[in-house]
Parts: structure tokens; C-alpha cells; sequence
DNA sequence: AGCACGCCGACT
DNA sequence: GTCGGCGTGCTC
């Protein structure tokens, strides 16, 4: 008999796959995408998946044995990790990452170093460090990282190692499941009470206590006892609460055998209780026939643009395709910005496809995501049961998806699609495309602002395109203003951040009891502060950023790292007490219209007050019930609110959109403003927005004025043509980073002369980025550019080989260099 | 990522 | 002479 062997990945950066025999006892539970848990190098236990199980016997290694089976069925399928291996590709990083970011935590385990004193070490010899740390573990076993924790800086890793050395103690790795189902306590008849009859006769023997009469007869009517349906349950909770019944009562009701308590699993998930399914709206004329067209696109090409204005009712369209592929019996992922999963777009959705609809997104707990994996798997073998629908943020293109018909990606543009931080470093609307390949589903870009290179791609005839150019609420888009601050200021004519312009619009909204938006792309109260006497400016003490000023908490904060301290009383460096805010942040913006508006009320919309989800919906609430007046806000604002009495949008300072130092900045620009005046309209009057800048004259608000996106994307493509960047060009980001400020300029040196081998490729820096030193870490640039002639594969082990190459070389083994494929 | 192994400076 | 620092490389 031939031994069984298994392929598994593990959760670590690591780019091969390891082999661990099965041991025969297993050999029936094993399968592709199940989890095993395996031990890894010299004790540390994980759950790895199932790749490929095979017979033979890799040579030259000793191979290890997997110790457990942890699911029943596979939790990932095969097409799944397709796309994880093709992301690990594409996006130079390992299958681990990839595995990593795919799993929702609680399917993810890692061992944990459990300690047990087996000797009081009265016998041995024992300094007095270890004594004490034998006290401390004590009786009670507690894990490695729980004694760190509490021992602070008496805990020392030597001290364990000597205690266990001498016997005194044991260390275990353990496992330990995230993932517990949540159960609750449920009531039900005791099943000797076998009918109406006893059960009548048992209601008069407690006549003489009439608060346990009283609650069975409750419990009774909550299962509908004395009707044909009966229930067989009803939780606890719902039971007592709200009633005045207390958990006394019901105890003496279980003693005396009336009912009996039971423990039973529950979902996290909080379904909608509406059982009505709400009917799909009808379409508008325009909507109708943008929907033909993508249906007439989908025939020819895999993925379709819909490039729709502001408010034109996109959101419908996807409705009406989702309700067609749920019916052809296939699944479909809608993705959407982060932020933009408000309570807006899952309620339309759960109203109109009920159950069907899971939502999955980062605020989730790592408990709730399981169990909405767990369905969308479910969908498979038991449909009637699992998701059919996925709503969610860019992580749900990792959802186990079996039957994929259509990916939906709203608002396309987005750049929070792109993962930044830890590897992988993917981009979800790209992703999805190859989702969509690799399934033959249908893919649907959308948005009023496409992304330049979707928009390019749609050109060309790669993906289809189907425009959508009416709103459906018939209201016109907004007259675009520009204002030029630089002059009103020379003449006196601001009213504080406000231009005569946008001043006078603002209070004619005000009279008419309308609404206005002002855009600020700051938060807090001013970005910086400095010193009147020297000009001393703080500084953050680990990045290379100056702190912002929050007025409310009269502190001065890192933006970067969440470095916090007191505003200062007098200046660092010399001493003057008279240290002034510089620049305006939202917060000052509030400030200071309170005095220019002192009927109307403010809100203001931004991290420090939205950080909660309840926080955000209320800003959003008091928008819709007109409750605020005047809305400040960042980026924030710029999604989905769509209100009816928004007549005035403020841009404050177009100046630092204009002039970002990115090849990007004019598209962002633009898809900004464009996005931001999206949110005026008023049914019977035009809405306003007004462009603040100092720069006037420059070209691209000419643009922005007549709305005219293929102007912009023209203009812009030729630029791009010209300085060799995407679409024409690939772009690879590469960031070295060390606490070192000399090793990080020596290692980038190093990488850029490993990289200047290969002459087709175009090499920008190393170069500081605009914040050099985040969290002490200093870090460099260097951008590669290279044509899409180019072998992709060849090009990007090339450049892994380069990176591999300087990490090798003396002294940069401690440096962190990272590769960002398609940057944004 | 962890963890062990190995090679150099400050202590008994 | 050893203890322990970190730099280097391997883990099925």
C-alpha cells in the first residue's frame, strides 16, 4: 500500500507549498480544501490548507505528518484557490499572503504556547528571576503571550527557557478553535405534557401561583400552543424580555417539569425580520434600455463598463441583473467601496432578495464572516439554505463561491479597492475580472467617474460600454462655478474659508431652506500650528509629518501613526507664547461658520466624527431629515448621499487636488469634483457648486465645468502616452524601508543598480515618498515603468530576483521591501 | 513569521 | 574563558 501525501499552504509567507504525509487513520477524512493542522518547524502549530493530495513520496525530505483533520467538508474549492495562486502571481507575493487575506479569521489557527508548572522547584536550584516567574505561572496554565502581558518587564524569554530546562515546568502547544458556534438557552414544553388536556390541567394546578401561571400561559401563547402550528421552542430572551417575568419564575416552572431549558446554536447573523419580499422597482426608459444594452454586451464580451452620472439610478440596473442570474440558479458578488456600505444599499437588497443576501466587510467580527462563508459554501450543496448573493467590500472576491454568474463592481473608480498594507497588495476591481474569467461569469464595472484605465479598456473594445447619461429623477446636474480666492482675499471679500460667491449661495439655500455640502479634504482643526516668534513647526516624533491640531481634544495628533500629545502652551524652541494655527481642517471650517450662520445648524463628516457605524448613520439621518443645514465634510462626503435639498456643494480648496504630485492627480481631481457635485440637486431648481482656487485659469477646471469627461480622459491619455504610464505603460511601485535612514539609502542604491541590468525597464528614483518616516521607519522609492510588450512573468521574476538580491547582500537582511504591482 | 544556529564583544 | 547580542538561513 502506498503511503498518501498532502500539499498544504500555510498562513506564512512563504512562496512553496510543504508536504506532510497522511497518516492512514486520516486518510479517508483528507481532502482538497480541508484544513489540517500540521506542526511547522520546531514546535509552532497551524491550520493549513489542502492542495493537492498525491502518492508520491517527495524525495530528499524528511516529511512530517499531518495531526488532525479540522473540517468535515472543504471549506475553500479549487477554483477558489485558482484565484488565490493567480493573485500570488500577479501581485509578486506569496500563496501565504494570499491564503492569509482569503480566510476570515476564525478559520485561521495558530498554536499558542501554553506553560504548567510541575514543580515548585523547592528542589532545584532557582535564581531568584526564576522563583519569581514560577510564582507568577503558578497553578493556572496560561499561555507564553497572556504571561507577557501581565508580567510586563519581569516576563523574559531566558528565564522561561532555564525554568524548563530544570524541569519546572512544562510548555504545550495548543490549538485553539476561533470559531465557536454561538449557542442560546431555549424553552420548550417537557415532553410529558403530551397534550392540550395536561397541558390545561397542569395551568389550573398552579393556581395558587399566579406568576408561573401567568408565564406558561405567555410561554404558551409564544408557541402558539393552543393553535395548529405549533412551534416547538422559543428562545429565553425572547421569552422574558420586555415582560417582567424574571428568570425566578422560570426556574421554579422548570422544577416543577412544566418545561425544559436547552441549549441550541443560533447564527450571529442578524436577519431581517420582514418575511415580505419587496418587488423590484420598474424601470425608467433610460434605465431600461442601458439594461438591454449591458445584457447585448454580455453576449460579446466578458466584462461591460456602465458609465452612469451621479444619480442615475445604477444601483436599480444591478438589481434587475441579479435578480436574472439568481434565477438561471447562479451566484452574484456586488462590490462596493467600503464606505459606501451604508444601511441604504443593504436595505434595498435584503428587501428585495430577502435571504438570499449576505453582507461581508472588514467591520464584521471574525465570527460573523464565518458563519457568512459558511453559507456562501452551503449555497453548493444545499441552495435553498446558503447565499446566492454577496454584497461586500473588495476581501469578498475570496468568498467560496460555486456557482459565480455575475460580478457586479460599483463606483470602480475607487481607489479602497486596492489593498495597501499587508501583502497581498491587490486591487479587487481588477480582480474581479479575473473572477469573472476564470468562471465564465459576467463582470459589470460601473460608475459616474470611470477609472481611466477601465475607461481606456472600454474604448478600445476590450470591455463593452454602455452609457447612462439621464438621472432618474429627472433632476439636471449641477451649474459649476469657479472662484478665485486668490483675488478675494487681495480685496477683503472672504468670508472666512467662504468666497463671495459661495457665501451668497450658501445664504440663499439657508433663506430657502435649503441644504449645502462643503468639501475640505482636511480633518481636524488645522494641519499644522507654528510658532509666531521663530517659526517653529512640531513635528511628529516617528513620522516625518507635522502634527494636526484637534481643537475638541485640545491635542495635536500624527495622522500617520496616531501619535498624540497636549497642544504645547509655549513654543519648543524659544519660548513665545504665541504659537497660531495654520491652515484649515474641518473642524476649524465648523468653527468658524457658526458665527456666519448662526441660525442654520452644522454637522461635520469626517473620521473623528463618523468613527462608528451608528455614528455615521445618524450624520446621515440628520442630512436626510433635513435636521443640519450645512454639512462639512472629507472624501466622506462624496459617497452615496444622494438628497433631495442639497441646492449648494462648496469645493474649499481645489488647489491641493490640482497639484498632488502624482500622475494620477487630475483624474482624482476631477472624479472628486465630480463626485462631490453629484450630491446637489434640487428637484425644481438647479443645484450649485462652487470651485474654490486660487489657480482659476488652470485648464483642468475649464473641464471640470462642462462636466466633460472624455475631454479630461483625452487630454490626459496624451499625457500619459507622453511620460510613459499607465494604460500604455506597466507600473510596478517598489518601497524599501528600514528605522535606518543610511541603510535604507544604501539598499535602495543597491536594488536600483541590480535593476538598471534590464534596460527596457524605466527606473524613477529612489526617492523619499511625501512622508519619508512613518512608525520610525524610514522609507524610499523606486518606481518602475516598463511597456506592455514586455514578458509580464519573465519582467516580474526579474525584478522579485533584484529584490531577493539586495535583501541578501551584508547588512539589509532587516530591511522590508516591498513590491506594489499596479500602484495607485 | 518563528526559531535555531553561529559568529563576535563585555563580563565572571 | 563564557554569556548573550543580532545577523543569516531554513522550515515539509
Amino acid at each position: 500500500m502506498s503511503d498518501l501525501y498532502a500539499e498544504v499552504i500555510l498562513p506564512l509567507p512563504l512562496h512553496d507549498a510543504f508536504t506532510y504525509q497522511v497518516p492512514g487513520h486520516l486518510e479517508s477524512d483528507i481532502a482538497e480544501g480541508k484544513r489540517v493542522v500540521v506542526q511547522f518547524g520546531q514546535k509552532k502549530l497551524y491550520s493549513a490548507l489542502v492542495t493537492a493530495l498525491s502518492s508520491k513520496k517527495p524525495e530528499n525530505i524528511d516529511v512530517k505528518k499531518i495531526y488532525e483533520v479540522l473540517d468535515e467538508q472543504p471549506v475553500v474549492l479549487s477554483k477558489n484557490i485558482k484565484l488565490w495562486r493567480w493573485i500570488a502571481k500577479y501581485y509578486c507575493c506569496t500563496l501565504g499572503d494570499v491564503f492569509k487575506a482569503a480566510l476570515p479569521g476564525g478559520l485561521k489557527l495558530e498554536s499558542k504556547s501554553k506553560v504548567f508548572a510541575v514543580d515548585d522547584g523547592t528542589e532545584a536550584e532557582l535564581t531568584e528571576k526564576e522563583q519569581l516567574l514560577l510564582q507568577q505561572i503558578g497553578s493556572e496554565n496560561s499561555t507564553v503571550d497572556e504571561l507577557q502581558k501581565k508580567l510586563r518587564n519581569d516576563f523574559s524569554y531566558p528565564v522561561l527557557k532555564s525554568l524548563f530546562k530544570k524541569n519546572c515546568i512544562q510548555i504545550e502547544e495548543k490549538i485553539n478553535a476561533r470559531y465557536k458556534p454561538k449557542t442560546e438557552t431555549f424553552v420548550k414544553l417537557h415532553p410529558e405534557i403530551e397534550n392540550k388536556k395536561i397541558l390545561n390541567n397542569k395551568l389550573n394546578d398552579l393556581q395558587r401561583a399566579k406568576k408561573q401561571q401567568a408565564l406558561l400561559l405567555h410561554f404558551c401563547e409564544k408557541i402558539n400552543a393552543f393553535k395548529k402550528d405549533v412551534l416547538l421552542s422559543v428562545s429565553k430572551k425572547e421569552l422574558l424580555d420586555g415582560t417582567g417575568f424574571t428568570p425566578a419564575i422560570l426556574k421554579e416552572l422548570v422544577k416543577k417539569k412544566l418545561v425544559i431549558q436547552f441549549q441550541k446554536q443560533v447564527s450571529r447573523i442578524e436577519e431581517e425580520t420582514e418575511n415580505s419580499q419587496v418587488s423590484i422597482n420598474l424601470l425608467n426608459k433610460h434605465q431600461e434600455k442601458a439594461l438591454t444594452e449591458i445584457q447585448a454586451s454580455f453576449e460579446k464580451k466578458q466584462v461591460t463598463l456602465i458609465h452612469g452620472i451621479t444619480a442615475s439610478g445604477k444601483t436599480e440596473i444591478y438589481i434587475h441583473l441579479i435578480d436574472e442570474i439568481l434565477k438561471s440558479g447562479k451566484q452574484a458578488l456586488y462590490l462596493v467601496p467600503e464606505i459606501a456600505l451604508t444601511t441604504q444599499i443593504v436595505r434595498r437588497l435584503k428587501n428585495v432578495f430577502g435571504k438570499k443576501v449576505g453582507i461581508y466587510h472588514s467591520k464584521l467580527s471574525s465570527q460573523e464572516r464565518v458563519e457568512i462563508w459558511d453559507k456562501v459554501l452551503q449555497f453548493q450543496t444545499k441552495p435553498e439554505n446558503g447565499y446566492q448573493v454577496i454584497l461586500g467590500a473588495r476581501s469578498a472576491i475570496f468568498m467560496p463561491f460555486s456557482k459565480l454568474g455575475l460580478v457586479i463592481v460599483d463606483e470602480e473608480h475607487e481607489n479602497s479597492f486596492k489593498q495597501f498594507d499587508p501583502a497581498p497588495r491587490y486591487n479587487a476591481r481588477d480582480m474581479a475580472v479575473i473572477l469573472g474569467l476564470q468562471n465564465n461569469a459576467k463582470v459589470l464595472l460601473g460608475s459616474a467617474t470611470p477609472s481611466f484605465e477601465t475607461y481606456y479598456n472600454a474604448v478600445n473594445g476590450k470591455y463593452g460600454l454602455v452609457n447612462l447619461k439621464k438621472r432618474h429623477t429627472n433632476v439636471e446636474l449641477p451649474e459649476t462655478l469657479v472662484a478665485d480666492v486668490k483675488k478675494a482675499y487681495k480685496r477683503r471679500q472672504m468670508h472666512s474659508v467662504l468666497s463671495p460667491e459661495l457665501y451668497e449661495l450658501m445664504q440663499g439655500a439657508a433663506e430657502k431652506n435649503e441644504q449645502s455640502i462643503l468639501f475640505q479634504n482636511r480633518r481636524g482643526y488645522s494641519p499644522f500650528v507654528e510658532c509666531f516668534t521663530c517659526g517653529w513647526i512640531p513635528k511628529c516624533k516617528n513620522c516625518d509629518v507635522s502634527l494636526t491640531y484637534h481643537k475638541y481634544k485640545k491635542r495635536l495628533t500624527c495622522h500617520y501613526c496616531g501619535y498624540s500629545q497636549q497642544m504645547p502652551d509655549s513654543c519648543d524652541n524659544c519660548g513665545s507664547n504665541e504659537i497660531k494655527t495654520r491652515g484649515f481642517g474641518t473642524e476649524k471650517i465648523e468653527d468658524e461658520l457658526k458665527p456666519l450662520f448662526p441660525n442654520a445648524s452644522l454637522a461635520r463628516m469626517d473620521l473623528d466624527t463618523a468613527r462608528s457605524k451608528t455614528a455615521l448613520e445618524k450624520i446621515i439621518q440628520n442630512l436626510e431629515s433635513r435636521k443640519t443645514d450645512i454639512l462639512i465634510g472629507t472624501q466622506m462626503v462624496t459617497k452615496g448621499l444622494d438628497f433631495e435639498h442639497v441646492s449648494v456643494v462648496g469645493i474649499l480648496n481645489a488647489d491641493n487636488l490640482l497639484n498632488f504630485p502624482d500622475f494620477r492627480a487630475h483624474e482624482r481631481a476631477f472624479q472628486l469634483i465630480l463626485q462631490v457635485s453629484g450630491r446637489a440637486g434640487r428637484k425644481n431648481n438647479r443645484g450649485k457648486v462652487v470651485i474654490q482656487t486660487s489657480q482659476p485659469e488652470h485648464p483642468l477646471l475649464n473641464l471640470i465645468i462642462s462636466q466633460d469627461y472624455t475631454s479630461v480622459f483625452k487630454a490626459q491619455m496624451e499625457e500619459r502616452k507622453l511620460f510613459r504610464y499607465p494604460p500604455f505603460f506597466r507600473l510596478i511601485k517598489i518601497v524599501v524601508k528600514h528605522k535606518n535612514q543610511q541603510t535604507v539609502d544604501r539598499a535602495a542604491i543597491q536594488l536600483k543598480q541590480f535593476l538598471e541590468k534590464n534596460n527596457k525597464l524605466i527606473l524613477l528614483g529612489p526617492e523619499y515618498p511625501l512622508v519619508s518616516r512613518i512608525q520610525l521607519w524610514y522609507q524610499k522609492e523606486i518606481w518602475i515603468k516598463f511597456d506592455k510588450s514586455l514578458h509580464l512573468d519573465n519582467t516580474k521574476d526579474f525584478i522579485i530576483d533584484c529584490v531577493s538580491k539586495t535583501k541578501h547582500l551584508p547588512d539589509n537582511s532587516n530591511c522590508v521591501i516591498n513590491i506594489d504591482v499596479d500602484p495607485m
